[in-house]
DNA sequence: AATTCAGATCGATATTTATCAGTCTTTTAC
DNA sequence: GTAAAAGACTGATAAATATCGATCTGAATT
């Protein structure tokens, strides 16, 4: 299975050295150190890869799958701040704070993680300032991001959300207008903030007028344009 | 006058040493630097500080007043994301990345501003790990912000959301339950994602209801937990 | 004191979105 | 191979929210 020798590939962390943009800062003895504490654990599709309000005590890279980051809102809703891809880093959001977890993630295909002891992080960004500033520009990215998801979840209707989530899948999930989607309709619904009903809804009028072609989890995008469109006027 | 006196004393970063907990994990030297870069600006209320969109060259530390930060949304909607107070760091998102401010700032007060040139502060952080992990902890603090910030704005109706914006402004902008407002309706609205005539329509709810006096803007909390209930209740 | 203007306010109405109650498929379980 | 369960879908309805038009208020200006 193909899944499976990939992370066989990655033994340890000076392989993953090269995978990692923000590995690639750290030296041999440093990477040597990262990998002391690793250990590598298998998830099922579904299952949850860690739990918001538990004790973070490692970081998190996903070396094969797709997950969820998700955070329980009111009356167990999810919302899905991102899709995590293999490759990058998870769990920063506690390093420096309370020592918990501020959102749960969840495997949405079986996955392959790797954790990594927080000390052992911290240490390296201590005494690698490249390191470090990779790390920061990591978290500041994540607050753009953030401030782009706000506006399309405060001001956007439904039509935009769905566009935006689409387009969000698209060009920074799967890298390509064609893919088999790991998301159940519930989890589109909770990407962009509206019921499932309404997502099945959006959906299959976007299906309906051309704009994607949607099968089950068979998602092809037609009309890029006019997703981009949507997502403009709102 | 004494927010003019109060900006007198911040002749130079040795003295904001102080202040901002941030800045007391530097040394003399250091901040002799940053201090170099400096310098300060005074704003009228309504004035826009910086402008989403513009170059960003400088960080901001406001010394006297309040200001909003927000993002310019669809159809000339803005989201305010928070209200900021002096001695809050501000411009980090655009420390590492594409150099241009994600966000504007608008004095809702008469305010003076310090500004610090980019390049120091990227020299402190590289030479001063423990002002690097004093960053960190502080964005990712933000990202943990946002999170609750999208849970509100996604999942809330406009009754929780109220709440959790006057939870917001009495808990972390005025620390205390009887201020007076620095913000607009239409403030207010932007801030909690709704229209201007239904934040109206739900402040006055609340006053109605004796939950809060509201009166022009001098604003009470009269019952803080029924607030915190309202919402947790969505 | 009269005029202007911006903000605040409010009721009526229109629009958006969620909910509910079914039906239909597809997969899973035995 | 059939039953059961889960997920997807749909139309009708209800609830939440925005919009519009009008009025009201208080401060600033003349």
């Amino acid at each position: 299975m193909a899944k499976f020798s990939k992370s066989d590939n990655c033994k340890n962390c000076l392989d993953c050295n090269m995978r990692i943009p923000m590995l690639s800062t750290l030296t041999q003895p440093e990477l040597i150190e990262l990998n002391a504490s690793r250990f590598e654990v298998k998830f099922k599709v579904g299952e949850t890869i860690f739990k918001q309000g538990t004790s973070a005590t490692h970081l998190l890279i996903l070396t094969t799958g797709l997950a969820k980051l998700y955070v329980e809102g009111v009356q167990d809703k999810q919302l899905i701040i991102r899709i995590i891809k293999p490759w990058e880093i998870i769990g920063q959001a506690s390093l420096y704070f309370d020592n918990r977890h501020h959102y749960s993630i969840a495997a949405l295909d079986n996955t392959t993680a790797c954790f990594i002891e927080i000390g052992a992080f911290k240490k390296v960004i201590q005494t690698n300032h490249l390191f470090a500033e990779e790390f920061i520009k990591n978290c500041t990215q994540k607050g753009i991001f953030s401030f782009e998801k706000m506006v399309s979840l405060s001001q956007k209707q439904m039509h935009g959300r769905i566009a935006d989530g689409l387009i969000y899948l698209s060009g920074r999930v799967y890298e390509d207008l064609n893919f088999n989607l790991h998301l159940s309709r519930q989890d589109v619904a909770d990407l962009t903030g509206m019921s499932k009903d309404s997502a099945i809804r959006i959906l299959k009028e976007f299906h309906n007028e051309g704009i994607i072609e949607l099968d089950g989890r068979k998602l092809k995008i037609l009309n890029f344009e006019q997703l981009e469109r949507i997502s403009e006027t709102g």
